[in-house]
DNA sequence: TGTACATCAGTGAACGCGCGTTCACTGATGTAC
DNA sequence: TGTACATCAGTGAACGCGCGTTCACTGATGTAC
């Protein structure tokens, strides 16, 4: 609303490298939070400089374009779910606690990194080849990841490795449409929240009797 | 590449009402097309009619705006996926034969509709939140036909309704799952087919598994 | 500490461009007699 | 069958608009002495 003559864009005192990462931030958080509502290839550098209050050609001192913009967000969500996973494949425990223990941690994560869980869900089969392929790479990384985890434990000493990586593979693209059902829930319906929560439970202890009988049940 | 000064759009002879579903359905088709590489919301008014050859203006006596076409293609696409999802429930035998099936009606009907499938693949977690809404409310009529095929099967005797509509979330998405997998393979590649296919049917036999001990594992 | 110069993040104006949409029109198809 | 009129799918030109990108600039921050 002000006009302000004497440009002073940022509290004085900071570096000037803090001073330009504080912009960067600022326009990956306003094309993070536009990224709720549209997708990456209809956002607009204008719409992003804009909404992080910068001018249109300030945008060209952060990134050559909104594709480099994009890469840094598809980076930085995956790096944010890889954190998730690894939370998930360190818990310990009896089958039923670590189920409980998965999918709190589930919703947990989709609750506080919203806006990076909505970007890759629009993203993986939304984005054009090189953002899906780039996130295909990442999810087949996490299954060889779970494979790997899985291996370790008793129940898998006598299965094939092609055999733990289906397992594997069954088990990523649950947390990944458990992740989705849990994004497209009513925002703060706990209800809705719970009713996607049990189900997906119910739906790890099947997966979980269906591996506790598959060796036996194939030999 | 010629310019006509007489126009004659459309070959003499057909009616003036096959005429106009003639330029409708290139539209509809040119929007498709152009559908594969890009999502319904960075589509323009002047890329379908150029794809479709109309003049720009043409468009509007068939669409109010892109958004109306949108909706034909959303409903156009989940009819096909429904026919599917009839084929696949209406399929009679022993587990194995079915499951193989199963998946092979899966592999045909992405390969014959494979712009359809695209479409929703894309739009159902990329797109407005109306056409997400719209593909969401099908797929869970999906999940209740499934779960209301599941539960006139011997082995669902003593199901509760709930778990059967849990198995029947889980079947839907998985099916889900292996089309969207068979849609990322490199176009054409029948090892990489044959690879997806037969994880597919693994993870069909230990869900099926899962399913025959569950409710003695549950009491 | 003070001074002179270098750096460079951010600016405002300007550009050419393709967009969605409207309009009055044209001429083949359809209909009434 | 022939004729006069109505319909309406498709056109080409025009509009105003917001876009991405460039440019020479400004002035706060950083550095050398």
């Amino acid at each position: 609303m002000s006009h302000t003559p004497t440009p002073t864009p940022h509290p004085a005192g900071t570096s000037r490298a803090a001073q330009k990462e504080q912009s960067r931030r600022a326009l990956l958080d306003a094309a993070l939070l536009l990224l709720d509502h549209q997708n990456l290839s209809s956002l607009g550098v204008r719409e992003v400089t804009r909404a992080a209050g910068l001018s249109p050609a300030g945008f060209y001192r952060h990134f050559r374009d909104l594709d480099e913009l994009g890469v840094t967000l598809v980076t930085e969500s995956l790096g944010s779910l890889h954190l998730m996973i690894e939370k998930v494949l360190a818990e310990q425990g009896e089958p039923e606690r670590l189920i409980e223990r998965t999918v709190a941690v589930i919703a947990r994560h989709v609750r506080e990194h919203r806006a990076h869980i909505r970007f890759l869900a629009r993203e993986r089969h939304g984005g054009v080849q090189p953002v899906r392929a780039a996130i295909a790479a990442e999810f087949a990384a996490f299954t060889e990841q779970t494979a790997a985890a899985l291996s370790l434990q008793e129940e898998s000493a006598d299965w094939s490795a092609a055999d733990l990586s289906m397992l594997a593979a069954l088990y990523v693209e649950h947390l990944v449409g458990t992740a989705a059902a849990f994004l497209e829930a009513p925002a703060g319906s706990r209800a809705a929240e719970q009713r996607i929560a049990a189900r997906a439970r119910d739906q790890l202890r099947l997966i979980s009797i269906g591996r506790r009988h598959w060796t036996s049940a194939k030999g």
